[in-house]
DNA sequence: CTTGACCTTCCCATGATGGGAAGGCCCATG
DNA sequence: CATGGGCCTTCCCATCATGGGAAGGTCAAG
């Protein structure tokens, strides 16, 4: 199989196969006696575990570990909950922050009139003149 | 003011400074005989400012937009007011895909020993071998 | 006058991915 | 057999926001 059909196999670009090969999470089969690289099923069952990790939001660096780990057929499995537990923590530290942003937001939004004046909470409040712990909207002038 | 002494003002990091010059985010208000930066108040609150959008998550291109608007005296709220529902519909989306991934792994990990076998349905499911469907788990031999 | 704490510019690195150039290989069609 | 198109190869560059560090200039305190 070549590179294209590994990838056309997989669902992961050929330049991303390349990528995974220059830092050592896959290689190839062999090369043909024109260079080619040359993958079979095991390769491709293997790009296709890493590109479900990187859609669960592994790092290449945690996928690094879940293929090894995959590979040793007598890895404990604590090991692998561990990475998966760790990796749930990092997720949610990031929700509540993306999720905080997003209620700071929505209240400014909310405040802003929208429309052609120029006054607008959301600037004063970047600009450090507001007062985003105030639950109401302060009074515009008419 | 020194670029030191703006940076502590600000809590923008010296080098961040001197990069969002260079992508033309703010400018010192001149140079000093020793080719030092110098920077007045304006630059300062500029600084604050920025560091505000940042800490909100917007990006780089997204503050320099609201750098302009906040700066134009003359803008409409509603441009502003735009930019924000933009951002938030944006950080929103960016949530839900990673609650989903959290959901995914939870189950996943909930179904995992965590033991020291190497039965692990986490590796099963990267493996694409699982059902991540299931709301069960699967039965493990003991 | 030395020392240390600043400042300047310039280059490099990150993580994951894509774009593109230059050159080689192979197959099908004229 | 030749040519063209579609692969393949390696190599370099770009992204986004940030930090690290080198090499060299400047300044103030001891």
């Amino acid at each position: 199989m070549n590179i294209g059909e590994a990838s056309k196999a997989s669902g992961v670009s050929a330049k991303m196969i390349r990528y995974y090969e220059e830092i050592r999470l896959i290689r190839p089969k062999a090369r043909s006696d024109n260079n080619y690289r040359i993958y079979g099923e095991d390769e491709v069952h293997g790009l296709r575990f890493i590109k479900r990790e990187r859609s669960l939001g592994f790092s290449l660096e945690e996928t690094e570990r879940l293929l090894a780990l995959w590979q040793d057929k007598e890895r404990e499995s604590g090991a692998v909950k561990q990475v998966a537990l760790s990796h749930i923590a990092d997720l949610e530290r990031r929700i509540a922050e993306m999720s905080a942003m997003v209620k700071t937001l929505k209240h400014l939004a909310h405040c802003c009139g929208g429309d052609k004046r120029p006054d607008c909470p959301i600037l004063e409040d970047l600009a450090g003149q507001g007062d985003a712990a105030d639950e109401d909207c302060k009074p515009r002038r008419r």
